[in-house]
RNA sequence: CGGGGCGUAGCGCAGUUGGUAGCGCGCGUGGUUUGGGACCAUGAGGUCGCAGGUUCGAAUCCUGUCGCCCCGACCA
């Protein structure tokens, strides 16, 4: 008999993290590596959290007066080419179509035939700024078709170096809102609105505390005026960019030719904007949340709400139980949480209690409900919560456990959230001067780094310089907050007047 | 692209003076168990990444090639 480890995930979070990290979404069984470099399967567990983001996310959009529409996977390259910084900003990694048909090789297998040679190459999409830009020339003529207001579920694809599950891979899975607007201050409203809209998720649907922030000139996306993004904490202490919104200025329009005649019968450029999150939200989530027991789910994104474990001893007792715990099922799934029915699976596999108790911990399901006949002859339940320790289980009335069920949910959100809180404010706090910067992000043992730093408030100037320099120190420039309080100094590294600190971590 | 490492059963691995493939987990079956990761028994499963070469004989030696992982440069 092989005795079961301490925690349910090896390693812990303080003996590798990265490790840790991987391991988790093994256990939970969310993603794994696919035939295709840099690219992962996302499977049911993982998907059906994605879906429940993107069902929440997609009421907001509307709800805020946005449509969804769909465009194309490929972006002509001339049409690629026409934002300069844009251009500079993704040309290193973008994946290109160049042929339309396969033949056999003179080695065996296949290869692409000469003879299909695209005239001219087709990029596939690493954001839709481009394609959707272009199409909006079209579509804007006067200022009665402004606002536009759309929104589109995608797949892009980056080419990037080094890919991590969920928070970097070669293809990933977003939405990805562009908006024209006839004015730059209605532009501006709505970049705000949608940083808010994300910041309001993912505190409260994700439980993971942001803080909104504008980002750095040389921090910003390519080609865009301002950008700004909502930034979390993980339990390794660096930064997650959890989302972005952009204020495009007139760079994109001008580059597209998005124009339109206003009121006074006069041609004007419009003002564009683009905001997205992707399925890193799920690494967010993870990495917020999830223990050395596995991953812990908030229960408004969890796939389920409730596993009912039946245990029994013989056939007769099966019966019984099961039929039992059916009925609890469908009380269970007519009672609401959140506005909806409360999500409910019933684990009839025939196998081990234990094996099967351990796989809904490592799954992160927020309450895990035993019912055996010594429960059904009490009319009771026995009930675990994900955010409290796995032993911790107590005996509650079946009807009174129904009643309480929605508070229950509740207050395992609010419980992550509060810990997420106070997990990332003991750890975020005023640095003063470069030496006691290199200090809190340098670790006590460099062989084996502890878990070290934070998110450090600095008083930096925007420079662009300064962003190198950091880079060297395996910093970066995460934002500065537009919130909380505004208190002038000057720049640790230039001795410039700024007047707010921002935000300095390392970062995925 | 630079530096390291690895391709042997579904997964994780062992396998040196070259002799025809093994362990753990998982999986199937039978049984004993069962209120928090069971145990016994018994099975199934591999052209040892690929292609050449040396040899009576190659997982093992040589050459080439493909792929993957880790560390850096790039980033939602």
């Amino acid at each position: 008999m092989s005795k079961a480890p301490q925690t349910a995930i090896t390693p812990t979070r303080a003996d590798d993290y990265p490790e840790w990290y991987q391991q988790v979404i093994k256990a939970a069984d969310l993603s794994e590596n696919s035939a295709v470099r840099g690219c992962m399967v996302i499977k049911p567990w993982g998907y059906a959290i994605w879906e429940n983001m993107q069902r929440v996310l997609d009421e907001k959009f509307k709800a805020t007066g946005h449509e969804n529409a769909y465009f194309p996977l490929f972006i002509p390259l001339s049409l690629m080419a026409k934002e300069a910084e844009h251009v500079e900003g993704f040309a290193k990694e973008c994946a290109v179509v160049t042929h339309h048909r396969l033949e056999a090789g003179p080695d065996g297998g296949l290869v692409p035939a000469p003879s299909s040679k695209l005239d001219e190459p087709l990029v596939i999409r690493p954001t839709s700024e481009m394609i959707i830009g272009t199409t909006y020339s079209k579509w804007v003529q006067s200022y009665r078709d402004l606002p536009i207001l759309i929104n589109q579920w995608a797949n892009v694809v980056r080419w990037e170096m080094r890919t991590r599950m969920f928070l970097r891979t070669t293809e990933f899975l977003w939405q990805e809102g562009h908006t024209v607007h006839a004015t730059d201050t209605e532009a501006i409203e709505e970049t705000f609105k949608m940083l808010d809209v994300y910041a309001d998720f993912a505190e409260n649907y994700m439980a993971m505390p942001v803080i909104k922030g504008e980002k750095a000139s040389h921090e910003r996306f390519p080609g865009a005026d301002n950008t700004y993004t909502i930034e979390a904490m993980m339990q390794d202490r660096k930064a997650l960019q959890s989302g972005t919104s952009h204020f495009l200025g007139q760079n994109f329009a001008k580059a597209m030719e998005i124009n339109f005649q206003n009121e006074k019968g006069e041609t004007a450029t419009a003002w564009t904007t683009s905001w997205g999150v992707s399925t890193r939200l799920i690494g967010g989530l993870i990495m917020t949340h999830a223990d050395d027991d596995g991953l812990v789910l908030p229960p408004r994104l969890a796939p389920k709400h409730v596993v009912i474990m039946p245990i029994y001893r013989n056939d007769e007792e099966k019966a019984k139980v099961l039929a039992y715990c059916k009925k609890l099922q469908a009380d269970i799934a007519a009672t609401r949480y959140d506005g909806e029915k409360i999500r409910v699976m019933l684990d009839e596999r025939d196998i081990r209690g234990g094996e099967k108790a351990w796989g809904h911990i490592k799954k992160g399901v927020p309450v895990r409900v035993e019912v055996g006949p010594r429960d059904m002859d009490q009319n009771a339940v026995f009930v675990a919560q994900r955010n409290k320790a796995h032993k911790d289980k107590q005996g509650i009335p079946r009807d009174q456990f129904i009643e309480t069920l929605p508070q229950i949910l509740q207050s395992i959100q609010d419980d992550l959230f509060q810990k997420a809180l106070a997990y990332r404010d003991a750890n975020m706090r005023k640095v003063n001067s470069l030496d006691e910067l290199k200090t809190w992000f340098t670790p006590k043992s460099e062989d084996k780094p502890e878990i070290h730093g934070g998110f450090a408030l600095v008083h930096v100037a925007d420079d662009a310089e300064i962003g190198t320099t950091l880079k060297e120190m395996k910093l970066t420039h995460r934002c500065t907050p537009l919130e909380g309080e505004k208190e002038a100094g000057t720049c640790i590294f230039t001795g410039k007047p700024v007047e707010r600190r921002s935000i300095i971590a390392k970062s995925y």
